[in-house]
DNA sequence: CCGGTTGTTCAGCG
DNA sequence: GCGCTGAACAACCG
């Protein structure tokens, strides 16, 4: 469920209830959430693997971390954390983590480091990456400052798409490099949104939980590098380590 | 049945 | 105060 496009998805999904207002709200959420009850749903946005739910004044974000998930019109065995009911269906959110949000969004959100957001900006991107040259390439990308909504597929995908190791340094790669790094980055996101819709992302995995380098055939590496330490896939052969 | 993970936060330490 | 590490959380798959 977690990376960006995949909230995207969603999004797409509860739009029948924008504009409807909650009947009951519910869930073994500690965050005190009974306030929401009787209000008018006023949006839903995402940003990054954010999923956030817009009332008049508040707003309820949902974070699915690793093993989140959600139903729309039906309800799964384990018992929900947030449940939204409304007059034309209901809403319910497994093992994620809930917060209300009292400020403005613009204020909390960098609407144009989202890589899924028509506000993205690469430039941005680039001036943070000038900024931090010791970073590793593979912690970049899953640095949800920079790249938010990209996650462990998209970041593993991206660098064997532009042949880039995932321990390179920032600070070390060519400009033209980077900018591949940043394009590949939205580029691939939108892809994954497309492909999961169809039901045929993982057919599309390059280097996610793959064995064997496509381009090399030869055996793509597994390894936990830098400092999110999160498994890394790729080709010793062709994708290059700038350091 | 066990090991592993599309993620993040926080306590503890040096 | 900083960065780093490990734990915690939690559900499902193979």
């Amino acid at each position: 469920m977690p990376e960006g496009p995949s909230l995207v998805i969603l999004k797409e999904e509860v739009k029948r209830f924008i504009g409807k207002k909650v009947t009951r709200i519910a869930g073994n959420t500690k965050i005190p959430v009974a306030e929401f009850e009787g209000q008018k749903l006023a949006d839903f946005k995402t940003w990054g693997k954010h999923f956030l739910i817009c009332f008049p004044k508040k707003t309820i974000r949902i974070h699915f971390l690793l093993f989140g998930s959600y139903r729309i019109n039906e309800t799964k065995i384990t018992p929900p954390r947030l449940s939204l009911f409304f007059k034309n269906g209901e809403l319910h959110f497994y093992a994620c983590s809930v917060q209300i949000i009292e400020a403005d969004l613009d204020s909390v959100y960098d609407w144009s480091a989202d890589v899924m957001n028509e506000a993205w900006d690469p430039k941005k991107a680039a001036e943070k990456l000038k900024a931090m040259p010791k970073l590793q390439a593979g912690d970049a990308l899953l640095d949800q400052h920079i790249f938010a909504g990209v996650g462990n597929i998209i970041r593993n995908e991206v660098l064997y798409r532009i042949k880039v190791q995932p321990e390179s340094l920032i600070g070390k790669m060519p400009k033209k490099k980077i900018n591949e790094l940043i394009r590949e980055a939205r580029t691939y996101s939108f892809e994954f949104l497309e492909w999961k819709k169809a039901f045929v992302l993982k057919k599309h995995w390059l280097a996610h939980t793959k064995k064997i380098c496509v381009r090399c055939e030869i055996p793509l590496v597994k390894k936990y590098p830098g400092k999110t330490k999160r498994r890394a896939f790729f080709c010793e052969n062709c994708q290059k380590i700038y350091k």
